[in-house]
DNA sequence: ACAATTGTATTACTCCATTAATACAATTTA
DNA sequence: TAAATTGTATTAATGGAGTAATACAATTGT
């Protein structure tokens, strides 16, 4: 499993590493049953401490990602991230909140930020498509 | 200027302030050339220090929503928020962005997300009418 | 001119999130 | 069973954001 972690990242560390391992189970790279590093290794390889990786695979097991067991180590769970249609809706409504007060503030018509959201997501998708390409 | 602030609220207070102002400069209730309190009075108000309502001022300042000048106090600037379509532009795309990342993480689609925003839409737009009647 | 009013600048304090140091407990493995 | 491996728990150190204390500077108004 590889992570990429920056120090300079006004995120804290612990948090890009669970950003990143959601991804990793979201996108399918890590499936359920599949092996995290130990804690003490992943922090080997970031160079950072090991409570930090700790923390890290803590709080994704609060949120039913990772499983954890002394001895023999953290695995992807095995109902993943399946959340529900109602769960998802609910971790969405609020940073869609934010975003139309923001967008209203900003003088932008509904129509408008649907247009800016269908544009930032043609680049993004474009964006996307070349990293797929260098991870190979 | 009636300005309601929490200490509760995680949010710190100069950012309650900033976001508040710039709301009543958006929605006209303040019009470029109106005076805001002097920084002294309105901590008083408040019930905070006068380097707070400064700090929140000073910022305010810099995004060009007031003016200040020593001895003759602070008002909404003249220009007052008038961003040019690329500014705004710019200020929304980061958090599109970050909404997209994290919609696309919870698996759904750029039609999904648009629907999603939609419906919060005119739920805001609902609340706001209640709140409307309420400020009467 | 002078006192009052206003914003500015500098410095320090406090709190809390993050990270680190270290010891402990369960499991595995030889 | 004993050593190695793994996660857990507790406590402490660090840094930075937010706020406060205080002195300074420009303008206003009498």
């Amino acid at each position: 499993m590889r992570l990429h972690i920056s120090t300079k990242d006004p995120v804290p560390i612990y948090q890009q590493i669970i950003t990143q391992v959601k991804h990793l189970v979201a996108s399918q790279r890590l499936r359920p049953g599949d092996e995290v590093p130990p804690i003490r290794v992943l922090a080997e390889q970031l160079l950072i401490n090991p409570n930090t990786v700790a923390r890290a695979y803590r709080e994704l097991e609060s949120a039913g990602i990772l499983t954890s067991k002394k001895g023999s180590g953290t695995k992807v769970s095995l109902k993943g991230n399946t959340l529900g249609l109602k769960e998802r809706l609910k971790e969405l409504s609020a940073p869609v909140d934010s975003l139309l007060v923001q967008a209203h503030q900003l003088g932008f018509t509904i129509e408008e930020v649907i247009e800016i959201v269908r544009e930032r997501n043609s680049l993004f998708r474009a964006l996307q498509k070349e990293k797929d390409q260098s991870d190979k």
